[in-house]
DNA sequence: CTGAAAGCGCTAACAC
DNA sequence: GTGTTAGCGCTTTCAG
């Protein structure tokens, strides 16, 4: 029970050696005689010592905090976000950072406010738009930092994400193997693709090139989630295009209900219509039928962030110089075949 | 773009002040004269001064961060986690103050360190369990708290929680009002009540006792989530218990797969079994059939949690002294009616 | 391998 | 209403 402020003179008192001598024994800055760091390991155990944060902060301008910047979106899938957060905050500490939570609602200035302060000196962006403001800012600063997502114009910049376009075309890959040529796409809200967030651009992108070299047709509609949007989806799709056989989804809140809806249209999954989802392997398994799908590497994209971001901190470290320069990691995305797609049936007489 | 570290010192000097009138321009803790504070609002906008953090914290032994400790558990629902940090961190913003995310992993001593390093001015702490490790270490440290969660002991803790001996006894009226006689619990995982988390018991608690007083048989089951466990979890109970007429559901990941196991069943509901879940807003409205139940009020939770450690941080705010007192603050439970629930079914001739 | 001492940038008495 | 100044607790040269 430490009473009250006990600071590093106390220790080093306490320890009798100087001040210098406990701060570099707790630093490990420079070689210390094994009976003098075990006098002061000692007195800082005896005394409760905690180093104060202000004050090694301001004599090392380093704060030790990643700031992270979650723009709370309702129409972006939540647990996603909170796995990247995690794995954020998790591998942080492994490498002695504290993680600040920055949130959308105060705006693009909040990356200048605790970049410019010190209170951060190195920052993680999440949900990046193709052109988001807070990008210039983020410049300016200075700090390191890292991009999960990729905006538009990447020069400059760290970016950690999965590759969608990869994603979107091996998505169409595996149905068109499956013999698949009319394949549905049910998107995320329209509000993703209007704010031009990039990963659902790149995953069409993607998809619809590859489909265009396999011959197969596609119908991308955007869709809200939930029951009643889907609903309307799954019938403006069947009436445009009554032949589709499969569909590829990517938008988590949808998953449930195009499910649950194709079984109360008497279409069995996968021997009538196939489906493919981009989602968490957790809703793939969760789901009323295991789903093949593309993981989104939630936890894998938090902790390459933070070591991007720590690699350009503290240059020189395991990863040497390279790992300094601004780069865009994509994450090659894998497939897994679950339960949900099968040979397109053949077609029917009519 | 500022070249290097602007400090307050430059300011005045830019300003032909002192520094202390340049801090308090910032501070508002004396009066300025207009023209003085004009000049130094000037020099501040043409220098691009910000403040520097860890100075700051220093000199005032305030660092202006709140720390919130969020463990990660698998078995809890992910998106209420993150309406309330994310509740937490807005509120915060508008109180001034940062958040810190700190995960469960690094274990009960990170309530130590960020306490003791001053690293954070106060904690909120989430998932409180009624025996839980955290707390002898925060009451160590002395600083502002608030526990989100009721543990077993909460003399001496300031706590906001939902009523959830209230909610499950107005899941039980509700349910007997109109005529169910039978009624099952699906309830958390198993390790949930294990690790005595308070929500999960002392929703039984109050269930229990209200179907006691009322005449209503109960069987509770805990319930893993996702399909699988569910179709196991509702067989047992339909064998045990068949005139079940009625289910209360505390699992967000078992209300999807209910409504759909029901439907395949041939189960009308409402008609044929009513079922009322303890869940957030959205994920009642969502479900298939659009559910009768009581919300889990997690901004307000992450809201008040703020307010009543930030009146314990500066005690003679608006609140008065009062608000400084540890206390339990319980938010009253509501039910909503939605199309889930309706009439007992007439008790079948068998 | 260890000590002495000069700040880091800001706050908050204490003066006037 | 404004200026002076003594620290806050730690890191990091510079000496030895």
């Amino acid at each position: 029970m430490e009473q009250q402020m006990v600071t590093l003179a106390d220790v080093a008192r306490q320890a009798g050696v100087s001040a210098s001598t406990v701060s570099y024994v707790l630093s490990g800055k420079r070689s210390i005689s094994g009976p003098t760091r075990e006098r002061v390991e000692e007195a800082i155990r005896r005394l409760g010592y905690h180093p104060n944060a202000g004050a090694r902060a301001l004599a090392s301008s380093r704060s030790d905090i990643i700031a992270l910047m979650m723009p709370l979106r309702t129409d972006m899938y939540v647990p996603v976000m909170m796995e990247i957060a995690l794995a954020v905050a998790t591998t942080a500490r492994s490498h002695g950072q504290d993680v600040l939570l920055l949130t959308g609602e105060e705006g693009p200035e909040a990356v200048r406010r605790v970049g410019a302060s010190g209170l951060a000196d190195a920052l993680i962006l999440m949900d990046v738009e193709l052109e988001d403001a807070r990008l210039p800012l983020l410049a300016q600063t200075g700090r390191p930092a890292a991009l999960i997502g990729v905006p538009a114009e990447p020069a400059g910049f760290t970016c950690v994400d999965l590759d969608f376009a990869a994603t979107g075309a091996l998505c169409v890959e595996h149905l068109a193997g499956l013999g698949h040529r009319d394949i549905a796409v049910v998107g995320e809200a329209a509000a993703v693709y209007e704010r031009r967030t990039g990963f659902a651009e790149r995953t069409m992108e993607g998809l619809l090139r590859r489909a265009g070299e396999l011959g197969v047709r596609v119908l991308h509609r955007p869709c809200e989630g939930g029951y009643a949007s889907l609903t309307a989806t799954l019938d403006r799709i069947q009436d445009e295009r009554p032949r589709t056989t499969a569909f590829i989804v990517q938008n988590e809140s949808a998953v449930d209900p195009l499910l649950s809806l194709l079984r109360r249209q008497g279409r069995a999954v996968p021997e009538d219509v196939s489906v493919v989802a981009v989602c968490p392997e957790q809703v793939a398994v969760q789901a009323a039928v295991p789903l093949t799908s593309v993981a989104i590497p939630a936890l894998e994209m938090g902790r390459r962030a933070v070591e991007l971001v720590m690699a350009k901190a503290r240059p020189g470290g395991a990863d040497g110089l390279a790992a300094a320069a601004p780069q865009v990691d994509l994450l090659a995305p894998t497939l897994t075949v679950r339960a949900s797609s099968g040979p397109a049936p053949a077609p029917s007489p009519g």
